[in-house]
DNA sequence: TCCTTGGTGTAATGGTCGTTACGGTTGCGA
DNA sequence: TCGCAACCGTAACGACCATTACACCAAGGA
């Protein structure tokens, strides 16, 4: 097995023990153990706690952006695809593992990990937001100049304070049919205020 | 000297220690230091940590609702009301105080905090802004039905996910400027969304 | 005035965690 | 087949922290 794979196990590993045991629990010593890899190893590859973080980060990035492009694809219409997009992007903002991915950073006091949860989560979803935002004004569904403040905009309609508020354990994750709901509204919102 | 106020001293040294050296420094070492207690009254007092902390929250919470009475008492007409009520609360939701205390919660494993933090924070801020949405609504500025929803909404374009943005690290917390126009703009969607 | 009550400051306890060290094993290239 | 590099499992180290224990002190009532 090449190291590539490897690291995909650990990094697996590392997952898991994230979303069945929360932050508080994920130490180095429970990855490692979950993993069947030695400390060694990952101090190793990843240099220490944080940029084994790093690397869970970059990674999920990495699969949100594939899950969300698969979301949108084959819808013609860009009104169907923002209301593939907004449920699809609440279940993966919301998830268990986001969540603890967040609660990492909020722990981390150097601000590294807060750093590359912003900006590799934007590089996976702002520009896939934009397509879409595009498309959605092209057909005369939308009109705005500014294509950064509309992104935010529907972030802002779409998830709110749903992350900060599941981040400190008050809700949990929302079910399907909120999601949808919730998708839908934004979408709704979005239109009247950009109609 | 009573007990109530060396408690008032205490959990000021607590803010005073949170806000200058964050979280991760927050140790009931450090505060009873900075408050010149012992460890013994700190346990007396408040049982643990949590106990402590969620006295904090408390206190915050009232200190927040006076402070939003304070900034829309006198404003006769709902529209300047709202615009008085949105910065304060932008300032007082992303302020170091309420960043740490959410910080705290997240760490929180028990999930105790983050109840405290959303059940105080919602009874200080929910009823002034119910209180000015229906001066709003009986002026004929808004339209709505349900009370609860119109308030999440307001929430939800005000503040959107910055507070989660800043418990990370990814941003600081904002300068009156934007806190005025992010009010501004809060208000003037609203009354398209609920006209 | 004396004693009790309730505080302060500090030391000690027990546990956790990130990180390092190391002996034993394995698989692969020469 | 031999040797070595990389990896595993585990132990050890050092630091930090919540919590407890304790010796000392100050104030207020009998």
């Amino acid at each position: 097995m090449g190291k590539v794979e490897r690291q995909a196990e650990i990094e697996d590993a590392a997952y898991r023990v994230l979303e069945r045991d929360g932050y508080a629990k994920a130490t180095m010593a429970a990855i490692a153990r979950e993993a069947k890899a030695s400390h060694e190893t990952l101090y190793n590859w990843y240099g220490d706690k944080v940029g084994l973080f790093r690397a869970l980060v970059a990674r999920n990035a990495e699969e949100v952006r594939g899950l969300l492009e698969a979301a949108i694809a084959g819808e013609a219409d860009p009104k169907g695809a923002l209301e593939q997009l907004g449920p699809k992007l609440l279940e993966l903002l919301l998830g268990e593992r986001a969540i603890n991915l967040n609660r990492a950073a909020a722990a981390d006091a150097s601000g590294e990990l807060g750093a590359a949860i912003a900006e590799n989560g934007r590089e996976a979803v702002v520009p896939l937001i934009a397509t879409v935002l595009d498309a959605a004004r092209a057909d005369g569904l939308l009109a705005f100049d500014d294509m950064d403040a509309a992104a935010e905009l529907y972030v802002r309609l779409l998830v709110g304070d749903l992350q900060i508020r599941r981040v400190i354990g008050r809700i949990e994750g929302p079910d399907e049919a909120f999601r949808e709901e919730r998708g839908r509204a934004a979408v709704r919102d979005l239109a009247v205020l950009l109609g």
